[in-house]
DNA sequence: CTCGCGGCTGACACTGAGTGTCAGATTAGG
DNA sequence: CCTAATCTGACACTCAGTGTCAGCCGCGAG
């Protein structure tokens, strides 16, 4: 899932990295995504402007690179699940392995995807992080029903429909503060497929 | 659909935007387009970079203002049908009529969409346009079948989901250089939703 | 015809994101 | 302890996007 962080370096920069992003993200949620700039945050963290730029490649990453992960984990759910289920139970379970992952501290994730809602900059950077993981994801959803002739425009349907619950349910979560049971969530949000009306 | 453009004004300014976006729109598919500059578009158009730039606010718009209609295509569509239809067959029309409405110059538009799926960029904003059209999408599709108590996520869902398909759809289609017939594309797509599997 | 008025244009200045370079400090590892 | 790789801050640069300002052009009123 992770890439194995054997070297001191790597700890370190890891550290750091989660460091700068924590003091950016109170600086984020005090003033507006928009209103902050590079040279604020680095003031704010009391490194240069330009090792900010290191240990973030773009203002967005500084506060989405929690979800990096997330391809990672789809995909390897879809992979350790018994195969003889159809595909809409498939991705439902794997959606709730991420949801699982993500849900690590609730209040931190309810103020994130607050942020993200309300900053247009951020949504257009998650949903291009989200397009970036639907490839593999249909392909593993592929491997074990059908076969081997390239993505059939059903599979990619379906995870890009998934992938849409996805953040559906995130949100409508998030606008209850965390309360509301994200597995029933999903249960409701998949209903849309299986529902007649 | 469109506002009134009964000024002499009006009628000017979209001409001159329309042809800004020809010269532009060539220099994009010759040299990429990431690598030209607004300084290159105002030069190539014979204005000031100013005067471009009061035209386009941004260099994503200026490929892709001519999909600024289609969302109000989908919910007039969406109001004109029979409301005794199920969702994914209203949903299944209305994107017809948007891909109809597309689909005027066939080599422009693959064309256009050979350059948006080759450009990160042009494929966030893509997406971001999309996100504004959902919530009136989900009212109409609503409005006729359930009831008034804010939009359900089962109603979300399926419009995020038609929404996928659209570019997914659209993806394929240019990917056959306009051969393929969009509507058994559209048919193949929604089966997504209908096959058991 | 001409005068004024509103909008369009180009020139310019400015902020801020993101890239690249370079010299010096730091640290890992032998 | 020594060396080589890496990290850091400082700086310069390009380009997107915003705002301002003065001049121009067309258009209607007098």
């Amino acid at each position: 899932m992770s890439a194995a962080p054997v070297g001191t370096r790597e700890i370190s920069r890891h550290a750091v990295r989660a460091e700068l992003a924590r003091v950016a993200f109170n600086r984020f949620c005090l003033t507006g995504f928009d209103q902050v700039t590079f040279a604020d945050l680095s003031e704010a963290a009391g490194v240069s402007r330009s090792t900010f730029l290191r240990y973030f490649g773009t203002k967005e990453d500084v506060v989405l690179f929690v979800f990096d992960p997330v391809g990672g984990v789809i995909t390897d759910a879809l992979d350790a699940e018994r195969a003889n289920q159809d595909d809409w139970s498939r991705l439902r379970n794997a959606l709730e392995s991420a949801v699982r992952f993500l849900v690590g501290d609730v209040q931190q994730l309810v103020t994130i995807l607050g942020l993200i809602e309300q900053t247009p900059a951020l949504c257009a950077r998650l949903r291009e992080k989200q397009a970036e993981w639907r490839p593999e994801i249909v392909a593993r959803l592929q491997r074990t029903t059908s076969s081997t002739d390239g993505p059939s425009v059903i599979a990619t349907v379906r995870v890009a429909a998934a992938l849409e619950i996805l953040w559906i349910v995130l949100g409508q979560w998030a606008a209850s503060d965390g309360q509301e049971d994200l597995g029933e969530l999903l249960d409701a949000a998949f209903a849309a497929f299986s529902t007649p009306a």
